[in-house]
DNA sequence: CTGCGCTGCTTAGTAGCCTAAGCGGACGTG
DNA sequence: CACGTCCGCTTAGGCTACTAAGCAGCGCAG
């Protein structure tokens, strides 16, 4: 089933070539940010300077085309999201995932009691509602 | 034809999984290329001058400390070795191969699209009002 | 000998990632 | 008002991967 980061509903815009309507590198990264409540500087330092706030604006709006692997795997673990497709998303060549990896079974188990299964069939706008509200709830504690 | 870091017939040293005595990258390479018999100019050729003879006798000498994923893969598929391996090698975070180190929650990555670390800190009465909305917006359709 | 091709290698220069420092604006406080 | 803090963002510069061009050495043919 689909578990492959194939068809990401964060973010709706259009950019890359490769997939259709995938989000920009930036944006993507931008999104998921902000679906942690974190700012640039609380990234940074969560990340232990290995993502310098300035740096990672850059990022963001697409000045750096191309982030290592040093810095993806950084972001992919502060943001909680897939570090292989990050590498993808950056054009990064990902070495054979065999498939499987996150399988379904797994995913749809519950995170801290949130039942994953609630969010797998959600259309792109959904998501973006979603993560938009979370956003919200995070911003008036 | 693609040999697993465990035994691939290009240098004896690859035994132990971690520090002791692995030769550095350009002496793998080196030895690697020697194995498939070809030059350095071969192998520029081979690559369609993805990997250039001169930056190529500068990696085997290890004046490039870390070449990038792509001309890492390249060499990967000239040679027939391993490419997660070559990654490691190079000091690159290789994605995959047992992260136990992090809880299941994060493992997983994202959920169609969705970063998980976003619901990871939610309280109670947030989840219920999320869950509420998912609700709403999938009864809308 | 001279020349030619092929070997590995060097080296100057460029491109792009990445850092450190600082900017202006928004917000709250005294 | 000033002052401090946090926000995202910009900018100058360094560092390093990477390219393009050329070098010296070796073997072999003429």
């Amino acid at each position: 089933m689909l578990s492959k980061p194939a068809d990401n509903g964060v973010m709706g815009e259009t950019r890359n070539s490769e997939h259709p309507t995938e989000p920009s590198l930036g944006a993507y990264l931008k999104e998921a940010r902000r679906a942690t409540g974190l700012t640039l500087r609380q990234v940074e330092e969560e990340t232990s300077k290995a993502v310098t706030n300035g740096y990672l604006s850059q990022i963001e709006n697409d000045d750096i085309i191309q982030p290592s692997p040093r810095i993806l795997y950084s972001l992919a673990t502060t943001y909680g999201i897939d570090y292989s497709d990050l590498l993808r998303r950056a054009g990064h060549t990902v070495p054979n995932e065999t498939d499987d990896q996150y399988s379904d079974a797994r995913a749809l188990g519950a995170v801290n009691g949130f039942p994953l299964r609630s969010l797998q069939d959600l259309t792109e706008t959904e998501t973006e509602h979603l993560l938009a509200y979370i956003e919200f709830m995070k911003s008036r504690r």
